[in-house]
DNA sequence: TCGATACTAGACAGACCTGTCTGGTAGCGT
DNA sequence: ACGCTACCAGACAGGTCTGTCTAGTATCGA
C-alpha cells in the first residue's frame, strides 16, 4: 500500500475532506463541496479516488496513521506512565474547541454494514488501540493484560463520547478516577 | 407535551421511521422511503411532523420514553442488583442480531451542532441515565455516587459502542469485570 | 519529439432530497 | 346539515447528490 508518488492535489483533497467530514459528518459533505474547498477539479478528484466511499476509507486510514504516529512520539516511561499519558492526551484533546467526538466512531455510525470497507478500516484501528493497551499493560506487569485492555477500550470509547456530549471537566475527573479503579495496584 | 389525541397514521410513521433510522442512519433514509413503508400519504406526514428534523426529534424522545418504561419495569432489589440487572440487560440487548449500537449516539453523530433540538433531546436522555445511575448508587450506599455515576456512564457508552463494533462475548466479559472494579466494595 | 501523467474548467445525466400544493374521500361532533 | 380533522394519491419545484464526459494545458522522463 501507499506505493503512489506524492500528489499535492490528492493531499489537498484528503486534508480538506478530513476536516469537513470530521466537523460535519460524511453524508452531510458532498464531493462538490470538497473539491471546491480543496481547489481541485472534479476529474482530478475521481482520478485519485474511484468513489466517495474510497475517499472515506482513505480518510479513516489517514486518521489512523496520524494517531499511530502521535502515540509513537509519546515516549514516556515506564509503561504505566505512558498509558496514563495517552489517556491524559485524549482528555486534553477532547477538551479542545473543535472537538466533535471520535472520527472512527462517528464514521462507523454512518456505515451500518459491518462488512463495508470503511467499517473494516475502523475495526483495524480499534484492534491497534486494544493491542497497544494490552502491550503497555503487560509491560507494566498486569497479569490480566488482555482483560484489562478490553476494559480500557470501553473506557476510551466512553471518554471520546463523553467529551463530545457532556461536560468536559466532569468527564475528565471521571476518567481519572476510573483509571485508578481499573488499573491493578502496583505490588 | 403529548397532548395530541392518538393517531394511527402518526404512530405508524414514527414506528417505521424508528426502525429505518436505527438500521440505516438518519441521513440515509429519506422521507419518501418512510411514508412508503408506513403506507401513509406525504401530506399526512407533513401534517403530523412539520419537518424531517422534527420527526427525528420525535424519534429520539420516543426511544427515550421506551427505555425509561423498560427500566421502570425492572424492579429488582436491592439497588446494587438493579444496577447490575440494567447492565446485564444492555449486554443481552447488545448481543442480539439486529444490534446497531446506541440510537442516541448514532443520531448525535449525524447532528454536529450541540444546540440543535435533536442534540438537546439526546442530552436530556443522557442526563436521565446519569441520574438513574446516581440514585441507584446512592441507595446502594456509595458515598461518592456522583462520581461513580459519571464512571458508569463512561462504561455504558463504551458498552454500546463495543457491542456494535467488537466481539460481543469479549465485551460482555469486560463489562462484567469492569463493574467489579468500579463499584465500591460492600462494607 | 513522443507519450504518459497530472491537472484545469465545467457541462451533463439520472437519481434522490425536502417540502408544497391540488384535489378528493371519510368520519365525527354539534 | 355543517364544518372540522384525518387521511388518501400523486404531481411539482428547486435543489443536491454521485459519477461521467469533453476538451484543453502543463510537466517530465525516455
Amino acid at each position: 500500500m501507499e506505493g503512489r508518488r506524492p500528489s499535492p492535489a490528492r493531499d489537498r483533497v484528503l486534508e480538506t475532506a478530513g476536516r469537513l467530514f470530521y466537523a460535519e459528518g460524511i453524508h452531510s459533505v458532498g464531493v462538490d463541496r470538497i473539491i471546491a474547498a480543496a481547489g481541485v477539479a472534479k476529474a482530478t478528484f475521481y482520478h485519485h479516488f474511484p468513489s466517495k466511499d474510497e475517499l472515506v476509507r482513505a480518510y479513516v486510514t489517514a486518521q489512523s496513521a496520524a494517531q499511530r504516529a502521535m502515540v509513537e512520539e509519546m515516549r514516556a516511561e515506564p509503561s504505566r506512565d505512558r498509558l496514563r499519558a495517552i489517556f491524559a492526551f485524549m482528555c486534553e484533546f477532547g477538551s479542545g474547541p473543535g472537538y466533535r467526538g471520535c472520527a472512527f466512531l462517528n464514521t462507523a455510525a454512518e456505515y451500518p454494514d459491518p462488512a463495508h470497507p470503511v467499517r473494516l478500516a475502523v475495526a483495524e484501528h480499534r484492534r491497534w488501540i486494544r493491542d497497544l493497551f494490552r502491550d503497555l499493560l503487560a509491560a507494566d506487569g498486569d497479569p490480566g493484560a488482555e482483560r484489562t485492555a478490553d476494559i480500557l477500550l470501553l473506557l476510551r470509547d466512553g471518554l471520546v463520547v463523553g467529551f463530545d456530549l457532556d461536560d468536559p471537566a466532569t468527564v475528565r475527573g471521571a476518567v481519572h478516577e476510573a483509571l485508578d479503579r481499573v488499573l491493578v495496584r502496583k505490588a
